[in-house]
RNA sequence: GCUGGAAUCGUCUAGUGGCAAUGACAAGAGACUGUAAAUCUCUCGGCUUCGGCCUUCGUAGGUUCGAGUCCUACUUCCAGCA
């Protein structure tokens, strides 16, 4: 994988760049649709290009028990998952089982550790840390020790155990361009020393991840990346720390090829950790903001020196109702009539196609349920558009000295139309 | 015309003596950030100083401490017989 910095933003953090893998180049600033079990929900890998998409992640705990079936048929950007899915699986008039094809990334689970951990059926809150507590240990269905994670799979019931080797197997089986290191997220309910141990073992964890996967990282013939996740919370020793030593870690000569920036974060703390992370990694790598992709959130993040996005909530939101427009997000519920377009000069496919608001919202609130994955797709692909375009956006305006200006303009008008 | 049965919140519905009254849908409000999420939460007769107060289960009476629930009559609808 090479990574080449186009252009820098005067603080020095922010770029543009391109990220080459084996499957194809990643122009940065850039957001990755999240395809948790290999696909976007009710999108198509067509639909993904036809909204910009650059690049898929998806989940190795989610793919584990397929994880043998993804390699025997040459990695993820051969499978074809929809193929595979049994009975109340998601099949949608006119999506194919196409394989994306493109650039793809894999998350190791350590997401999951929370998920399913401490932060176990809440909310990940971004704006508020007060009334934010823990599981109790008792009904977590997730327990971390220093070999990995055990936990009881939610979907089955069954018992299973995640550690850095095996997510690695896992991921190298899949086959993604890049791969995360297997970390412990903590929640912001957790306390300073409890982020010390969680950051601490996440860099052990690290250490034994890089060792494992540069075992398996040639498997399937093409060369698999490895990005190592920092964690520390929001604390600037943590962090300025982790990102030290993550960047310095190296097995027989070999480091991480990139690095992913892990948290959750309070929403007014996001620049100011990203700034401490990326002020301590090195220049020459990408570095990878996992599970954000608000619009502030993207912003602030490029400009601190992120240089790829993921999140779960343009798709998710869209299928909730929610849609995004320049002028802030609308709830679709609210609109009955027929003539109003999704968002003025949208360019995605759905507002190409001429679909307004209102006709929209009838396949939304149709009891039919052809009608309602119809509208699951054409709002994700919406959605998913929209912060696609918003990085494109950005790398265009700091490619061309002019990102301040547009940050201001499109946070202006995207918030300032708040009642 | 006779004989049964039925009338409850926008709709369907629970309810057989303590009920402002069940559930679903619809409607309204909010949430969602490395997907246990086509999900979740809240409101949904009126008023309220949040303790209550008022008006409600086709209509009108009655029995009862107390009636959506029991009785009588009426209205409408459905079914069967004429």
């Amino acid at each position: 994988m090479k990574f080449r910095v186009e252009k820098r933003l005067e603080n020095g953090l922010g770029r543009a760049g391109v990220i080459e893998t084996a499957h194809g180049e990643i122009k940065t600033p850039a957001f990755m649709a999240v395809g948790t079990n290999g696909y976007v929900r009710f999108l198509s890998a067509q639909d993904l290009e036809d909204c910009g998409v650059q690049a898929m992640l998806s989940n190795g705990y989610h793919l584990r028990r397929r994880s043998g079936q993804i390699a025997a048929a040459g990695g993820l950007a051969e499978w074809q998952p929809r193929d595979q899915e049994v009975a109340g699986s998601i099949r949608i008039d006119g999506l194919s089982a196409e394989a994306w094809q493109g650039p793809t990334l894999t998350d190791s689970g350590g997401f999951q550790v929370m998920s399913l951990g401490s932060g176990l059926g809440k909310v990940v809150a971004m704006d508020r840390v007060d009334e934010v507590k823990n599981t109790a240990h008792k009904e977590r269905l997730a327990r971390v020790s220093e070999k990995g994670v055990d936990f009881i799979d939610p979907f089955d019931g069954q018992p299973d155990f995640v550690g850095p080797e095996e997510s690695m197997q896992i991921q190298c089986r899949i086959g993604a361009d890049i791969h995360m290191a297997f970390d412990e997220l903590t929640s912001l309910a957790d306390t300073y020393e409890y982020n010390i141990e969680a950051m601490e073992r996440t860099e052990r964890w690290a250490r034994r991840s890089l060792a494992e996967h540069i075992k398996h990282r040639d498997d399937l013939g093409y060369r698999q990346n490895l990005y190592g996740v920092l964690q520390g919370g929001r604390w600037e020793d943590l962090r300025r720390k982790t990102a030290q030593n993550l960047a310095k870690m190296q097995i027989d000569g070999i480091g991480f090829d990139g690095f992913g920036l892990g948290g959750a974060f309070l929403k007014e703390d996001l620049g100011e950790i990203l700034r401490w992370c990326n002020e301590e990694l090195p220049l020459k790598k990408p570095r990878h903001l996992l599970g954000l992709s608000h619009p502030d959130d993207v912003l602030i993040g490029a400009e601190m020196g992120a240089d790829t996005f993921d999140c779960v909530a343009p798709t998710r939101e869209a299928r909730h109702g929610k849609i995004y427009t320049r002028d802030g997000d609308i709830n679709l519920r609210k609109f009955t009539g027929a003539g109003e377009f999704l968002d003025r000069d949208c360019d995605c496919p759905t507002c190409r196609a001429g679909w307004t608001r209102g006709s929209l919202r009838a396949l939304w609130r149709s009891g039919e349920i052809e009608k309602k994955q119809k509208y699951y797709r054409l709002a994700s692909a919406h959605n998913l558009r929209f912060i696609v375009r918003l990085t494109e956006e950005i790398r265009k305006a700091m490619l061309q000295d002019d990102f301040k200006r547009y940050k201001e303009n499109f946070l202006a008008r995207y918030y300032g139309g708040c009642e």
